[in-house]
DNA sequence: GACTTTCTTTAGCGATCACTCAATAATATA
DNA sequence: TATATTATTGAGTGATCGCTAAAGAAAGTC
């Protein structure tokens, strides 16, 4: 007896991610959400609820995404190879809404205001450095790395840099390419 | 003849640029200033003429105070110290709005919406970017780091690194201390 | 004290913000 | 086809946005 909507959900918060993540949360109105989704102001509130809820879940989406393509790196190239290219994929993937993390743009975009989003973003980042180490450490148990490293303080290190260098690519007159390679680099020095 | 102002600019553009830097430039709203300068609406726009010329006017007093700590930290430690103190100094200093550079904040926050204040945060990051790499070049004439190391390579990395120790310590539950050693390390594998 | 000049105050401007709600349209089942 | 249920629409809410302008208050010169 129901009627169907019109749109689907899943590619509406892809386009809201995109959005989101470029703009930021203030810089982003309910005005541009609906031009961008094809939604009438009701249509928008009775799908999402809100302009928080939404960017909760492309907050979400976004997180899944980054975790599923690094497995899905890792799983092809091993842990290490991964880690190595990573880098150079996020400066390179031209069909990114920005070069910088959409976490790191919500934490500091909104941790001054308390608004709970920005503990969201934060605890993304603490997962995503999560498995960073636990790649650090398949690569240590596969010989690729040695044994006189701690995956955990890797991963920090590795997430930090990472972050920088995002932030870098954002910059125009940048070289980011050769930043991304510079911490590629720095993965080579930890073989044994 | 004239009537002074009863307000210290400098220390006005003082108190506008700790609140722009820790709530960004949409987050703060002319109430907010007014509030923090203790000035009412006409003498705002009377002292400074708009929020974004304002806003302009702390981001250059952000990066002149900068640059300004950075020499005086080379001066009395030398090129090198000054690089390995600077990364722990910004973590460890309380005193500060914010974590995060202000400089970083407003290019993620205002380069989507192709705001001028994007560009003008951008050339102060390329300014210090060119600081940090007469510091390196110093240290490389002082033989404090080897001969075979590019001083404009190191400094993009060494900005690059410090931008994502200074996202990463905007954070709860990081160390940004043992990541702010980390950076002063790295220094030290470049002594010849 | 009169006058000029500048600073300060305050009410309020139009625009935009996120959001609500009642009416309407469409599609399922019966 | 009748009915129930949900999707969609669009006008309109109060609040806040950055900002203007006119009147009032203070401090200088004559």
């Amino acid at each position: 007896m129901p009627r169907k909507p019109a749109y689907d959900r899943d590619l509406l918060i892809d386009r809201a991610r995109d959005i989101f993540w470029r703009k930021g949360w203030a810089g982003t109105s309910l005005k541009d959400l609906e031009r961008a989704l094809d939604l009438r102001t009701g249509s928008f509130y009775a799908a999402f609820g809100s302009k928080d809820a939404l960017y909760e879940l492309a907050l979400d989406r976004y997180a899944e995404d980054g975790v599923a393509r690094l497995r899905a790196l890792a799983d092809k190239h091993g842990a290490l190879e991964a880690l190595r290219r990573h880098p150079r994929w996020i400066v390179e993937n031209c069909a990114a809404a920005a070069r910088a993390c959409m976490l790191s743009k919500t934490l500091l975009e909104l941790h001054a205001q308390n608004n709970p989003l920005s503990d969201h973003a934060s605890a993304h980042l603490t997962r995503m450095e999560a498995l960073f180490a636990e790649l650090f450490r398949l690569a240590q148990c596969a010989g690729e790395i040695g044994p006189d490293h701690d995956p955990a303080q890797l991963a920090r290190r590795y997430q930090s840099d990472l972050l920088g260098l995002r932030v870098s690519a954002e910059r125009p007159n940048v070289n980011a390419s050769a930043l991304a390679d510079d911490l590629a680099a720095d993965l080579d020095r930890l073989r044994p």
